[in-house]
DNA sequence: CGTTTGGTTGAAATGTGTCAAACTTTGTGG
DNA sequence: CCACAAAGTTTGACACATTTCAACCAAACG
């Protein structure tokens, strides 16, 4: 709890695993410029071929792409001590934009300095390597949720996966957290029009399962909302949750 | 090309990298156990815990995951030299299923046997991590597709997709490809309902861009698909595009 | 304090789903 | 190799979730 405040990668890490003294210093002694950025940048665009990959230590970001009309997509959310484009180290070209959403802080760290760290502690590639496997895990989950829940049960499924992935990495109190997302891009995220991402949240407020003002999300009846959201957090591959080695 | 026929595994490992000469052989050597499978079995289910991962020899096979109301999304295709279950070295428990679409030839392989591999020959690796990351960034694409195109651009985008992807392991000849997979399941892919992906297909016959008979997809008009499906090959990642270490 | 951004509302248009039936192809056991 | 069952494809009419468009309101912000 106190290092998700101190360095969010570190704790993410040790979520997983314990580091060994000698892990955990090469994380903290990782060489990366750390740069503050506005809300609505974007941090890598689509088809850029970067040579650094970035680690998110404060704000919220997502990733997205956009569509010949104009419509956009949005491909996950990311939250402090993930790298959103941790990717980017095996996949030379970007095959779709990363953005802040509000003001960020970010330590862009070089591909070779990565592939260092790897190569120097398995452990640590290895924890990589799962890191990506959940993004993977996530995306298939956000297909179910866009290709065969209607709209309601959508909305409720992604509040239940933000609440959850905040409460892992402590940043949520009971059941409140912080979700500075403006309706266009829940609409976005959950391949809905605004309108009707306003009109379903209504809905979600008069069924008295959350409550979200202010950029925060109170979920008023859990249990009410993982029901209609279908939600089961074995895809997000928390804990407990990994291979014997 | 040959050893697509004799191998298909290695034949994809080498369009991305040239092995060296021990790496082939460790690969050759691979201890796995062969085996048919029917058509429309499933080969790890959504719960399992397995301890070993599959390698696709022969056939078609797809993941899918199944909602409450019993509609079910499919989450990828797959085709010969494909791990689709690689993830599972690194996540315990499935988070979907993985099941045949035509009769297969499967070599399992255990979990221990590909770290070891990847232990000691750290660019197979490297390799195999890119597979799952492009793994990823096609669940990104599927996404998009489902979230903001409407049907007619799905399946237009996903026949692009299935001939780009069986051209580049010489599956395909010219622009026919084998395309084994009932109107059913390409609605469970596309997110809509078989009813729906007949009417969309048929249009799309009407407009000269296909003929699919006989488990057979001929593109009539690649560059008309590709407009019609917005379909850009970047996501893919294939051949030239990789990182330059 | 005005301007921008985000939220809310209503009515009409439309893409896709549903249901139910018929038709066609494929596969299989006798 | 036929006969029959099962699986896959096609069709029509109707229902409905979601989009579109257009306006208005509220909150945030410099």
């Amino acid at each position: 709890m106190h290092h998700s405040q101190s360095h969010p990668f570190i704790a993410k890490l040790e979520s997983i695993f314990t580091l060994a003294g000698e892990e955990r210093q090469a994380l903290i002694d990782l060489p990366m410029q750390v740069q503050g950025v506005r809300a609505d940048q974007d941090i890598v665009r689509e088809g850029d071929c970067p040579s650094r990959c970035c680690l998110l230590l404060e704000g919220f970001a997502c990733r997205y792409s956009t569509t010949h009309n104009g419509t956009r997509q949005i491909l996950s959310f990311h939250i402090p001590g993930e790298m959103p484009d941790l990717q980017s180290i095996h996949l030379k070209t970007m095959d779709h934009s990363l953005q802040t959403i509000t003001p960020c802080k970010v330590g862009f760290i070089t591909h070779e300095t990565v592939r260092d760290l790897c190569r120097r502690y398995p452990r640590i590639g290895s924890a990589l390597w799962r890191e990506t496997l959940i993004d993977g895990a996530i995306f298939r989950e956000w297909m179910i949720n866009i290709g065969r829940r209607e709209a309601y049960a959508r909305a409720c499924h992604l509040l239940c996966e933000m609440m959850t992935r905040m409460r892992a990495v402590g940043l949520a109190e009971d059941h409140t957290c912080e979700l500075p997302i403006t309706q266009g891009e829940l609409g976005d995220a959950l391949g809905i029009t605004v309108v009707h991402a306003n009109r379903v949240l209504q809905e979600i407020r008069k069924d008295k399962l959350i409550s979200l003002t202010k950029k925060t999300l109170t979920v008023l009846d859990w249990e009410g909302l993982k029901r209609a959201g279908e939600f089961e957090p074995t895809y997000l591959h928390l804990e407990s949750d990994r291979p014997a080695a």
